[in-house]
DNA sequence: CTGTTAGCGCCTTCAT
DNA sequence: ATGAAGGCGCTAACAG
């Protein structure tokens, strides 16, 4: 079998351009970087002509290393698993698209160390800048990001130490309009669902503004319950204890009967996020059977694909958004811009589903 | 307010920690290049120092300029709202970093058009390979890749014309998989649904197969509905021809009345992937209520996370294994292997839930 | 062992 | 209007 020799065609430089257009590098160079006012309509034919023989595309690493810059962003990302980032990605491409940016998607996983390798790696690739949804990462991983390094905005998270751009929800707002909703509706037994925060900045916020609106409204209970999703064994044993102590209240607060269906206790869960809404959805329904939704109320920050079909009432993120903002404040930077630090807070919308309604 | 000049301080370069360490470049690429038994102790610890003080990290644009090889390969992807994708991502990313590879990450959300910006830009960018999940696409589109071009290998869906390593379902085996499950519990009418197929390899594989398979049978009635996803008044239209057809069906099998309860006409639902599970989902629950799964079978190929929830049994796809395959072939290709065109399908795993089990 | 030299593909003065 | 020459940061012969 004589298969052909295979040999990847080595692909054109402006040098073969030049020669097969019968003319200098130099021409070309203008020709790519749209100087056409300059060229005298016959040199331009040829040169146009050359460059479809060939097949020429320019070398984009090339034209960086001469230039400088290389057009290319780092997007680094704490777990593409969560739709929350996908949807914020979206917002990113978008804007990219219209500035003439491509972003360098990096996925940490959830892996701190993959999270300082990437950094490091994109640092290497020389990236004109950085939009960072940071895992609980220690300031010193960032070090040759923001401040003295390269431009970079922080999206949800903030990092503690490091003064950069960051755009996001406006967690304080949206914790009040989830308990605010859940009080409206009767609820008065609120269990605040997250995982552990002391590393990000957007768990805490949300876990606090929850627990400032529950108390200004006095009357009612409001507890935090702490979910490890990294750590299944830890999150069933949370989830039985949460379970016991709103079993033993409810039996408390009503006829001293648990599960007295006549006066159930009002019991809300506020899930601080998706993946937190979904483990808590599993949970429930395996200790409910079916028809949950009607036996528990579920409220959740993020609007997951599932949501609708599950009934349960969200507060929508505006991740598009989120994301466009994030890519415009890191241009801006990138072309020199100086103000200070910017934090860009956007709202939530509360989209109510049959869980919270009566 | 007197801010600090803040000119971004220009990175060091191979030069200056030459200068810096007190000898010449070659030396620090030497270093660099782990030619660590060429350089005299002494000389090394000087080199350590220099790139410490300096914070030195090589340009691997410019390296990549000067070997040829920039380490970087393409991802493109059809759909990252698809979980699916996200999946083969994780797979994808693994080998890269075993590998030493770095992927850069191109979604086109489902536009042709994206995709033919995307695959010329990474050609530009002198990516040295790439993995493609194409939409949809003509063979001229992929004109630079595969063949005469750059290596590539295809996930999930082959494009006519483009001869190429490919790594995804094995189809056939998934759809016959789940038609026997389906049929084994006793469903003899079954709906196989799924989007437009014309342009898609994988989804006109699972159609066949599911066709031949119900053939096989004989007795048991098939059909094909097609749910167009991306004109929303046309899937409903769709959805409701499904419904009154199968009212049509179920009462004259039965006892002429419609929807008898007590022997009802023995209808499943298959669908092709995720997003058309999901879409079935939400009309069935519209449709009969909270309920749902009880009164209709819902069989999905793929596993998305909130299948659990909803109690449909899915076909798992090794998607981590697809993407990780997909990097090791590419990675041959790039290394120069010259075999023909390989295939590699993996099998489906059935996860059987509570909506097809009696 | 170590340094010098010559490019990789492109852009950018600076002449012509 | 066009071309020649030099250099971006790095590697790879080729000397010493």
């Amino acid at each position: 079998m004589s298969t052909t020799p295979q040999t990847t065609p080595r692909r054109a430089t402006i040098t073969d351009v030049a020669r097969e257009a019968g003319t200098g590098k130099t021409s070309i160079s203008r020709y790519l970087n749209g100087e056409l006012s300059v060229l005298s309509p016959e040199l331009r034919a040829r040169i146009e002509a050359a460059i479809a023989r060939l097949d020429y595309q320019p070398n984009q690493m090339a034209r960086g290393l001469k230039r400088g810059r290389n057009r290319l962003i780092g997007m680094l990302l704490a777990d593409l698993t969560n739709p929350y980032t996908v949807e914020v990605l979206q917002g990113v491409e978008a804007a990219c698209h219209v500035l003439g940016l491509m972003p360098l998607i990096c996925h940490a996983a959830n892996e701190v160390e993959m999270e300082r390798r990437y950094l490091q790696l994109l640092t290497t690739y020389r990236v004109e800048g950085v939009i960072v949804n940071a895992l609980g990462v220690r300031e010193e991983t960032l070090r040759p990001v923001g401040g003295g390094g390269i431009p970079a905005v922080l999206v949800d998270r903030s990092v503690d130490g490091l003064v950069a751009d960051m755009v996001g929800l406006d967690n304080r707002a949206a914790a009040e309009l989830g308990t605010r909703h859940l009080l409206d509706q009767g609820f008065d037994d609120i269990w605040f669902v997250v995982q552990p925060f002391e590393q990000v900045s957007s768990r805490q916020l949300r876990e606090l503004a929850f627990r400032d609106a529950m108390r200004a409204q006095g009357a009612a209970c409001g507890h935090t319950l702490v979910l490890n999703l990294a750590d299944p064994g830890e999150a069933e044993r949370s989830l039985a204890a949460m379970d016991h102590a709103i079993d033993a209240a409810g039996s408390d607060r009503v006829t001293g009967k648990a599960g007295n269906p006549g006066n159930p206790a009002r019991v809300a869960l506020f899930a601080a996020n998706a993946p937190v809404a979904l483990r808590l959805a599993l949970h429930l329904k395996a200790r409910y059977g079916a028809g949950w939704q009607t036996r528990v109320a579920l409220l959740s920050i993020d609007d997951p694909e599932w949501a609708e079909l599950a009934g349960i009432t969200t507060i929508r993120q505006p991740t598009y958004e989120i994301g466009y903002r994030a890519v415009e404040f890191l241009h801006e930077r990138i072309e020199g811009v100086q103000t200070t630090a910017r934090d860009c807070l956007l709202p939530g919308e509360l989209i109510v589903r049959a869980s919270t309604s009566r």
